[in-house]
DNA sequence: TTGAAAGCGCTAACAC
DNA sequence: GTGTTAGCGCTTTCAA
């Protein structure tokens, strides 16, 4: 924290020369002691009928309950933290790639976060680190100093050290999606094979059959699920997937251009290219655009998250819906309990997505 | 915070029966007295010694210092923070608008602050509020609780309350932005009149005279300093600026679109649009598009804030480049500078911008 | 139902 | 140089 060297605690007040004592007054911070001369009590029933102890009477708490307020009483946070062994803190270490970091899925997710976090007191430290042994040497350092109660895990690997490392610490967290196999963890993910299944009967409906795919990295568990659903559904459909169309993307626009310049120089193109989120599917759209084939009409694109931009692109992507920010909320809602509860359950949430068409899917021609 | 009454704290230990003497031995705490007791010193010579306090001899500082470390000894922060009279807490209220809130802007600006903030220990209070009473509210919230020892505002209005209210508390608090005249606060700002002398003396080095501007909202004060540079630019180059070409747009996509189509729409037709920000400079790139416009050829087309996207749309996009990310960490020791010296300075940096050239600007067709 | 008292981990007067 | 001691504001036994 602050250095203790140049600290000045309170520096209004001692600024201006005045004593520790007065201190308080100047500042006038209200703690439960002020509301125990106030009502007449002693400190230990303030602070039990603060929190709603039942060993206290009622008409003592409402008593206390009013005057907090009127004194415009809030709790100490350090000496709640310090009292009750906890860190009020969550932590949230972003996976980043490269220095110019800026995933518009993320500005939405940590709004729900905070959101939900700041309305339960809660302090969020957030940090960012590349996938790898620093990411992991983060999560070490948080746990081991005690700076966060819980973890928010993110993007979800197949082998997800991170989550391996919580496991093994059996420190709590909640993470946005799932692994592999051991899933004995609380999360939220969405039902991305669903999603896809959703996607490729919506093209197929169209009269679609040779469909390009720009998967997301195989790395990312939702990969797994999201082909899965691909599959299934061409399976269903009696098309036999041609493996010179499906390529591989970093979920960036950049990646989704190249890739979709990829699929379009093959022999036979693609009358329709399945993006694994929005970012690629307007890099995909570029492409299209840059070679003259109007999007929706000449060749279909489609999307996955439903990030805002995506209404607003030319054409609007078609894609599908997760709703990210209240997914944070939820995500918060879970840990705070995963924390809280000595009954260690592992809830676990599967959304089913929405298909949201828009323009950027049409007919084949 | 948590609820005290479903609260089991270090649910581990007491879950499983341990009596709470023997919790601190399982959770395996290290505090100052583990290494008061191992060097054979007081616990107080030991806080001295760790916060390098020059009453202390080097020898034992030295030997306090490697226990420590021996020991896993880290400092706990809420104790700290009791003690030093200090939150140990930043607040970042984001200003949203709409419940779909997603700002490419911000997940980089976040980055930035988060990982300074964490370096030095310190956490971070992210909520998000639309501009009006609520976030007024906010503020005031944090500020009456001690919830936070200083605020990060970002993008500043011409008369803002925010600001006001902070300056009014004698709060400290630094800003992404400039206010319109009172300065007084420490803020990081680009020169946005520098910005876009450089886009239209490029676009006029082009051969581009009939210029359209989506300007951004005129409550932004960056907006006022980058309409100043226009005309500037304008009236160095004896063009007098067409009041039909000037509207102002919503810094989104859609509004970008909507603006643009406004421009194309005039009888005699800009040959290039300069954009507010890059969101809305691609929305104008497809309303150019969809009307079969070759931008970088036939139009020219500038955004400002080189978001990453901007390299990699297509074509990709003349604009001007703001180091969001170093902004964020240079902020936040501003912050802390403000907050730990008893010298109320107004540190002010304004950042000269770089123009960076990419497609979609060409000459005059 | 309530109060006295101990203590969470740390810092900072003040004494030696 | 170092130790003693008294808190920071809160929670929680334990006794009344």
């Amino acid at each position: 924290m602050y250095s203790i060297k140049v600290l000045k605690r309170l520096s209004c007040a001692i600024f201006l020369g005045y004593s520790k004592k007065s201190i308080h007054e100047i500042c006038m911070t209200v703690t439960i002691k002020d509301i125990a001369k106030e009502v007449g009590k002693s400190i230990a029933t303030v602070s039990r009928a603060l929190n709603d102890y039942n060993d206290i009477s009622e008409e003592t708490k409402a008593l206390v309950r009013k005057t907090a307020k009127e004194l415009g009483y809030s709790p100490n946070a350090a000496a709640q933290r310090l009292q009750r062994r906890v860190a009020g803190t969550i932590g949230f270490i972003l996976p980043t790639f490269g220095p110019r970091f800026s995933d518009p899925f993320f500005s939405e997710f940590i709004a729900g976060v905070g959101n939900q976090l700041s309305e339960l007191g809660i302090d969020l430290l957030v940090s960012t680190r590349t996938p790898g042994d620093q990411e992991i040497d983060a999560y070490r350092e948080y746990v081991q100093a005690k700076r966060v109660d819980g973890f928010i895990v993110v993007r979800t690997r197949l082998n997800d050290k991170r989550i391996h490392y919580l496991l093994d610490e059996k420190f709590p967290f909640v993470a946005f999606g799932r692994m592999d196999n051991e899933n004995e963890f609380p999360f939220v993910d969405e039902d991305g094979e669903m999603g896809m299944r959703l996607i490729v009967e919506h093209l197929i409906t169209l009269g679609h059959k040779r469909i390009g795919i720009i998967s997301s990295p195989s790395e990312f568990t939702f990969t797994k699920y999201r082909m899965k659903g691909i599959h299934a559904a061409f399976n269903k459909a009696g098309i036999i997937p041609d493996h010179s169309l499906i390529v591989s993307g970093d979920l960036t626009q950049r990646g989704g251009y190249q890739k979709a310049n990829d699929l379009l120089n093959n022999r036979e193109k693609p009358s329709a290219i399945i993006a694994g989120n929005d970012l690629m599917a307007f890099g995909a759209m570029s492409a299209a655009q840059e070679r003259g084939l109007m999007v929706g009409k000449d060749i279909s694109i489609t999307g996955f998250d439903d990030i805002p931009m995506a209404e607003h692109s030319h054409p609007s992507l078609t894609t599908i819906n997760q709703p990210i920010y209240s997914i944070g909320r939820q995500l918060c809602e879970m840990l705070v309990h995963r924390i809280t509860s000595e009954i260690i359950d592992h809830p676990q949430v599967i959304l089913s997505p929405t298909l949201i068409v828009r323009g950027s899917s049409g007919p084949r021609f």
